[in-house]
RNA sequence: GUCCCCGUAGCUCAGCAGGAUAGAGCACCAGAUUCCUAAUCUGGGGGCCGUGGGUUCGAAUCCCGCCGGGGACACCA
């Protein structure tokens, strides 16, 4: 079953152009696209059929339209159809069609919009894997919230979804949060030592000197004693303590992590460990997989293009043929003491996702990874041959600004802004709402004043408040249950029951018009991987809701509920629960919570 | 030097698989409150869609060049 409207009218005029021109091959309608016009005044739908096919027939398009719009007319759904332009054919549908998809709607409740377009496709959908060293701060939250969108929006439009969070629990970085935890454990045992001669003798230098470490060493103390140092509070060799410390650590970060999600609303099926994949053999099975397709040799890269970094010199190392599959160069996956790269490593990742069978991988990268997508994507090539696809959506910057000054992002200053600092500052629904209220490749300003502001110029609020507004009528109305429940399948029935014609002012007609336009609209975000044309719509929708309740103002006649007018009410509070639940369809793909009165 | 992203109203940004006369908010100007929440709404001015080509019946949208802004470019993750 399709709620979609414009789906279904695609359907009768592809039937109706092969009846036309039955020596078409199958793939010539491919292009036909029934869409909502532009102009209001050129009806409800408009069709490019005839300029689609006019090409491969030649034949004179505005001829083919005439055609076309002929065999329209005779639909049943349709009351007037006219050929137009360059060769479109608008149509006007019956206003009882455009009417019935209202108790559809309510019969639906939240699964309105829900699609098949997926067919049940497994995807992968990884996001966040932020490094398990620390909180998160503002530069995750961007990538979190695009991603569980993400993941949210191609189920609803009918894909296999497993969200996951891949922690990057292998590298020299999680060595260095190993250094750092352990110093703060040398303190909590009460050290002579200065925090400068520690940080003297460790390789690479000591990082992560933020105040998050305190507690972990607090624990490590706790459960270790001294027995992880030498007399005195001073360290012991790394051999002793170094795994012990780091796995501790980790696991100690990647708790804090999943509070900052679960704070987020974020959700993750799955949490997949580097060191556990490096563990159980998956880098050696991935490069022998590349080796037995011969995509892996011994060689020295040339010097990089542009400025060569100082300390360049010439070594030999395993490298991967990217280039075959349309990088720009072939990359290591090896460093020249032997041990694997990052990339390795993201390649014994991949291989495991492909082994569980998915068949699209989406990542939600920072657009400062946007060098990596190209070898990632030769490798998923590689690995599957060229069977499993790899989208990679990447997210630009997100500048805090508060009182129009920018709020400067220094660890080392204690400027950091921590996704919980974010959330306890504007709430859960403002920050995930804003954050879907750009494209995601696009840099985005991050204003806290103004995402708590209660106005028109702030869309959460704008949004929520013509959800709570729909609410409060249907609580006028004697309608609405307890708060907090939605609309319960029953009222939804009976309301839906209510004969609808009384609906026939312009404001309501573009209303139901707008609440057609949510299935398309789920199926062309999932398609392009933009979550945020959710928001847009969802703006678009409340800016309707909003102009029908003040023509109740102007006009005392169009209020919702009139008592003297049993029909005219039943009808409008029939379209106002639909908007309700339009509206909560779509803020379940936001993650954003419908409220249902505003204080 | 190479690759990726961006360039649309004064500002912040949309533009739906290429469609008809390019939209919204803010700001500015003028209005609406005995009324289901004025926390909203109505009207107005404001554009060479960076630029030059190409593909097409048709381009802000796709392709190529150029200009401007941001980011990434062995042995980091």
């Amino acid at each position: 079953m399709t709620h979609d409207i414009f789906a279904a009218m695609r359907a009768r005029i592809v039937a109706a152009l092969r009846e036309i021109l039955p020596d078409l091959p199958e793939d010539a309608f491919a292009r036909v696209a029934t869409e909502p016009p532009k102009d209001a005044a050129h009806g409800d739908m408009a069709t490019n059929g005839a300029m689609v096919v006019a090409k491969p027939t030649k034949q004179p398009p505005q001829k083919l339209a005439a055609q076309l719009a002929e065999k329209l007319a005779a639909l049943p759904e349709v009351a007037e159809a006219t050929a137009a332009g360059p060769g479109f054919v608008n149509l006007r549908l019956r206003e009882s069609h455009l009417l019935a998809l209202v108790p559809a709607v309510l019969a639906a409740g939240e699964a309105y919009g829900d699609s098949r377009m997926g067919q049940g496709v497994r995807v992968d959908v990884e996001y966040v894997s932020a490094n398990p060293t620390g909180p998160m701060h503002v530069g995750h939250c961007r990538g979190a919230v695009v991603g569980d969108a993400l993941a949210l929006l191609l189920r609803k439009a009918g894909y296999d979804v497993t969200s996951e969070y891949y922690i990057n629990d292998a590298g020299a970085q999680v060595q260095a949060l190993a250094h750092a935890a352990y110093w703060r454990y040398l303190q909590a045992l009460g050290t002579d030592m200065t925090e400068e001669e520690f940080a003297a003798q460790v390789p690479g230098g000591l990082q992560y000197r933020g105040d998050y470490l305190v507690p972990v060493g607090a624990a490590l103390r706790q459960i270790f004693k001294d027995s992880l140092a030498e007399p005195g509070a001073r360290p012991a060799p790394a051999g002793r303590w170094l795994d012990t410390v780091r796995d501790f650590t980790v696991t100690a970060m990647m708790a804090a992590i999943r509070e900052d999600l679960a704070a987020l609303g974020v959700q993750h099926d799955v949490f997949v460990s580097e060191a556990q994949l490096v563990r159980d053999g998956k880098l050696d099975q991935a490069e022998a997989l590349l080796a037995a397709k011969d995509l892996i040799y011994r060689g020295v890269l040339e010097p990089p293009k542009g400025k060569t970094p100082d300390d360049w010199e010439p070594r030999e190392q395993t490298l991967f043929r990217a280039t075959q599959f349309g990088d720009e160069v072939d990359r290591p996956l090896r460093k020249s003491d032997g041990s694997g790269t990052y990339f390795a490593n993201d390649i014994a990742n991949h291989l495991h996702k492909i082994e569980r069978g998915f068949a699209e991988l989406v990542h939600v990268w920072g657009a400062d990874h946007g060098g990596y997508v190209k070898r990632m994507k030769a490798a998923v090539g590689a690995l599957s041959d060229n069977k499993v696809g790899l989208d990679v959506v990447l997210t630009q910057i997100v500048h805090v600004v508060k009182g129009g000054q920018p709020v400067r992002m220094s660890k080392r200053a204690g400027t950091y802004v921590t996704l919980r600092d974010l959330i306890e500052e504007v709430g859960r629904d403002a920050v995930r709402f804003t954050m879907l209220t750009r494209k995601a490749d696009a840099q985005m300003e991050f204003d806290l004043d103004k995402v708590i502001e209660q106005s028109r110029d702030n869309p959460v609020f704008y949004v929520q408040y013509a959800h709570a507004r729909c609410f409060s009528v249907l609580r006028q109305a004697g309608l609405a249950g307890p708060a907090g429940q939605g609309l319960p399948a029953a009222l939804r029935a009976s309301l839906g029951a209510a004969p609808l014609d009384a609906l026939t002012d312009p404001a309501e007609i573009a209303l139901i018009r707008r609440i057609a336009a949510w299935p398309r609209t789920v199926e062309s975000a999932a398609a392009a991987r933009e979550p945020h044309r959710i928001a847009f719509f969802l703006t678009d929708l409340a800016a309707d809701f909003h102009v029908l309740w003040n023509r109740g103002r102007d006009d005392a006649t169009l209020r919702f509920i009139r008592a003297e007018e049993q029909a005219a009410t039943s009808a409008r509070l029939a379209l106002v629960a639909a908007t309700a639940v339009t509206l909560r369809s779509g803020l379940a793909v936001m993650g954003v919570e419908p409220v249902e009165e505003m204080r």
